[in-house]
DNA sequence: GCCGTTTTCGGCCCGACTGTTTTCAGTCG
């Protein structure tokens, strides 16, 4: 797969024309091309070979022979003349808040800047005051968002931007002068990490919800403050944007704030088609500039001839398409999950012991969960040996009677070993009410011989599910390098589920996989990968990446009833 | 650079805030 390597040299072209000076438009066909293959969901090699680059919304015959060239070479003549007009370093410098096109290549034009190093030199010099729409403010801000790259890496994990941005939203709540409120961008949408919180509230009296907003306790620093628009530093370092409106335009706002900006791009141009102008505002007849809609965000969507598109659908991946086709998916609920099939215990590496563990899913309303301790061979995190596992089937055996509308299930997360075998004789592995199989050890295997690994591994007939399929952790361990296409066709083939493992910096399988997946026919499971109870919880950011992979309720075996359940794993 | 049931040329989403400016450009989302 190579769509993500188009991708990036496609946006690396529309940075570098851009501090070029290059008109905006071309530039934007640029990044839009570059998003649409991002989130292809098919290989775009076989796409190339069968010349049907030209399908691909946004593509042109300019783009396409450009993306033909990147997928046969590996590399663009165009991207590396313009590397020889623009030094590619410049590219860094973007990435500073307050620093845009305009500026960076004035930076480089009259001070020959390219690095952080030295602009940081030069700020604290004062070289940058002189220079045509600098000032010294400028330099300080510029120093300011310096040092805040350095302490970030710019997003945070969705766990993290969902307790501080429903925290903070408990807390304008409270605001006596706001009417309505909700959390906007692209927390609303569940994305796996997040770069900065939006808030939308409406309100007549603007200038009060924004004193209100920056007295919130956890405010390090006051960034701008307007009468629509507010936006604070908390002390972790994530920046809350506060948006408030009139009450008529909440729908039309909360719609434009969610996002994402390629699914409103492409809203307002339908808006447009259909004799509307669509903004933050509401919905407005283009010619009179009168108000139609805008006061819930189903009127808006409506009006435009759409049905409902949930938040975390919206990322232009088809669902506009699909609202206007009335074919969108009725995506699986947050509360249709009725139990858990990835929990640790303190018979390996948990925290809790499965008594514990139960009574915190009976209180969450489970019906049941599924107890996955590592295998014998993992020793660092206590797998447990034969004699261990016969111990553990005898205590669940016990609690399970002492519930009549509860029920534990137990399995095991049995590690795959190297050459694909399982780290448990299928003898013991009929024990287990479900096996859910992983890998964890030996990543760095070469793309073919992981791929057999995995496959190999799933081609064991006890075998019920595959855990974290692809083994990344957001922001410290890439995926392994393996061909998910074939392990998805194994999947199918061999009746596993693949996981969708709700930990934070995992949410493996990601979402446009899911999407890819569940079109081929996957079924799925979602886990929260618990190590003590407090994880249980997490079990909603796994739900979120189901719904923005499109699934329904019945693609997810944990939306099934306990009766249902045992029938499926066929150990009854 | 893309696109077309008003157009093969002339559009292409749009508003808020800041800083450096005396009316606006740049940045951001």
């Amino acid at each position: 797969m190579k769509n993500q390597l188009v991708a990036d040299i496609l946006y690396q072209v529309a940075d570098l024309l851009d501090l070029k000076g290059d008109i905006f438009f071309k530039i934007r066909a640029y990044r839009m091309a570059a998003q649409r293959i991002e989130d292809l969901d098919e290989d775009i090699e076989i796409v190339t070979s069968e010349e049907r680059l030209l399908s691909i919304p946004g593509v042109g015959e300019a783009l396409a022979k450009k993306i033909k060239e990147i997928v046969e070479t590996g590399r663009l003549e165009y991207y590396e003349k313009l590397k020889k007009e623009v030094p590619e370093e410049l590219l860094v410098l973007l990435d500073i808040s307050g620093l845009g096109p305009r500026k960076v290549s004035a930076l480089f034009k009259n001070l020959g800047i390219t690095n952080i190093m030295e602009l940081k030199k030069a700020c604290i010099e004062g070289k940058l005051r002189d220079l045509e729409g600098f000032g010294e403010i400028t330099e300080r801000n510029i120093l300011r968002g310096i040092k805040l790259k350095e302490r970030t890496s710019g997003r945070v994990l969705l766990n993290v931007a969902y307790h501080d941005g429903y925290n903070y939203l408990n807390y304008m709540k409270k605001c006596e002068k706001v009417d309505r409120v909700s959390i906007a961008g692209s927390l609303r949408r569940m994305k796996e990490t997040i770069g900065d919180l939006d808030i939308l509230a409406s309100s007549d009296y603007p200038d009060s919800v924004m004193d209100f907003f920056i007295r919130y306790y956890d405010v390090q620093r006051v960034l701008l403050k307007g009468s629509t628009k507010t936006s604070v530093l908390l002390n972790n370092d994530l920046q809350v944007d506060l948006r408030v409106v009139k009450p008529e335009s909440y729908g039309a706002a909360l719609q434009y704030f969610t996002g994402s900006k390629e699914h409103n791009v492409k809203m307002r141009s339908i808006a447009i088609k259909k004799g509307f102008k669509l903004n933050e505002y509401g919905l407005f007849n283009k010619k009179t500039d009168d108000y139609v809609v805008g006061e819930s965000e189903n009127d808006v969507y409506s009006k435009l001839g759409l049905s409902f598109i949930e938040p975390e659908l919206r990322e232009n991946r088809g669902e506009i398409e699909a609202a206007k086709e009335g074919v969108l998916p009725d995506v699986v609920s947050y509360d249709d999950i009725k139990g858990d099939f990835h929990i640790h215990s303190l018979w390996s590496d948990g925290s809790d012991t499965i008594d514990t563990i139960a009574e915190n899913a009976k209180k969450i309303g489970y019906e049941y969960i599924g107890i996955t301790d590592h295998s014998q061979s993992l020793k660092i995190a206590r797998g447990l040996s034969e004699d261990r596992v016969n111990k553990k089937i005898d205590e669940i055996n016990r609690i399970n009677k002492r519930y009549s509308d509860f029920q534990v299930f137990c399995g095991t997360e049995c590690d795959i070993k190297p050459d694909g075998s399982l780290d448990y004789s299928n003898s013991i592995l009929k024990k287990f009410d479900f096996v859910c199989i992983g890998i964890h050890t030996n990543f760095k295997m070469k793309k073919e011989d992981m791929t057999k690994r995995i496959i190999r591994g799933m081609e064991n007939e006890n075998v019920d599910f595959l855990a974290h399929p692809t083994g990344r952790l957001i922001g410290r361990r890439d995926p392994f390098e393996i061909d998910v296409e074939k392990v998805i066709d194994a999947a199918v083939k061999t009746n596993t589920r693949l996981e969708i493992n709700s930990f934070p910096d995992r949410l493996d399988l990601s979402d446009i996989y899911v999407k890819y997946a569940k079109e081929k026919g996957v079924r799925f499971v979602i886990g929260s990968d618990s190590h003590n109870i407090d994880h249980l919880s997490f079990m909603r950011f796994g739900v979120a990446t189901a719904r923005r992979g499109w699934l329904e309720k019945k693609d997810i075996l944990n939306t099934y009833s306990v009766k249902e359940i045992s029938k499926i794993l066929g150990r009854e």
